[in-house]
DNA sequence: ATAGCTCCATACGCTACCGTACGGTAACGG
DNA sequence: CCGTTACCGTACGGTAGCGTATGGAGCTAT
């Protein structure tokens, strides 16, 4: 069998950790569908939460700042915002790491991830809706506001999907409400 | 040392499901809490997964109902879902049995208890939209959104605190979102 | 008072996972 | 060609929790 590198086993752990969660990430268990033994995995990591921690930091990185450069990409902050909620919103499917994050919030790998990932995704919104005019602490509240949205809706998909009928009109219906002057 | 009844461990049970999870809900560790030994759970529960079921059933009965009660006790859709709304933003610090369920929502004993709860909750909000002159469909999509609004509020508050600030605020701008025509 | 029933303690085996010790192999450098 | 290093397998001990078996204490009714 060949060799396995420390991304190999980030690679399985990322999978894991989207379909059974933090729990999932367990040497044993990733070592039987790596194909190797948990020899390999104490070489590369000191520890479990050694490679939980690698694991997340690389979700981290590839996944944090894609959807913002994607975002980024258009012009105007208002085209900008309807972009970043059509992707964010029409695709709560493959949001399994987050809800895997916010469903371990106490660990101790998890808890600093999860802080950095919420406050940069809330502070980008946040100067977003700064750049259509809202005042700052507005801009501030409208960005929690639909942040809790996409949580809420994130759950609510993985949890009880059949209570959501019709996620066209519900996006439509969030986006007006977070923008409206009122 | 005194006898335990049934009621005597959902009681614990619920504690250290509001505290640590469904994981917490472990036979040994509940045992030592209560001042008795394994024998006592597996006399009053054949196994684990009974005991967390009648703890979440017994959440259920206590909870899911009171809050409707308490809003039915003023008259009018509108003062019911402002009294709703104030409710339960103003302490989504206790929600930690909503989140412990929802960060197990793959667990036989938790599933259909959420899938209940849930329901019923965006059911009578559904019907209080209804009551305000909304169509059907708006209706149900209003109830949804207030409801992730909710949950998305409930994670922040406890992965989160510090990005929420005005919560006072926040509940207003929620509410007058909520209700407009648009 | 004694038979029976309810409730619990004790003691045990089992599983899943963590972490360590150590030996072995393969590739590469001199 | 030989040693070193990187990588991995094997085997072990340890812990936490689940579930079972069994005996025994105490109340209860006859």
């Amino acid at each position: 069998m060949a060799r396995r590198t420390r991304d190999d086993w980030t690679g399985v752990a990322l999978r894991a950790l989207a379909e059974g969660g933090v729990a999932a990430v367990a040497v044993e268990p990733l070592a039987a569908r790596i194909g190797a033994t948990k020899g390999s995995a104490y070489w590369h990591f000191p520890n479990r939460e050694a490679l939980l921690k690698a694991t997340l930091e690389r979700w981290e990185r590839e996944h944090t700042e894609a959807v913002i450069e994607l975002v980024e990409s258009v012009p105007g902050p208002l085209e900008k915002l309807r972009l970043l909620f059509a992707t964010v919103l029409e695709s709560v499917e493959d949001s399994a790491v987050e809800l895997a994050m916010l469903a371990a919030k106490d660990d101790p790998a998890v808890a600093p991830v999860l802080g950095r990932v919420t406050e940069r995704r809330i502070a980008y919104m946040e100067d977003l809706f700064g750049q259509l005019g809202f005042d700052a602490d507005v801009a501030h509240q409208r960005a929690v506001l639909a942040y809790s949205v996409y949580l809420g809706q994130a759950q609510l998909m993985s949890s009880t999907p059949h209570v959501v009928k019709g996620r066209r009109a519900l996006l439509e219906e969030t986006l007006t409400m977070v923008m409206c002057r009122a």
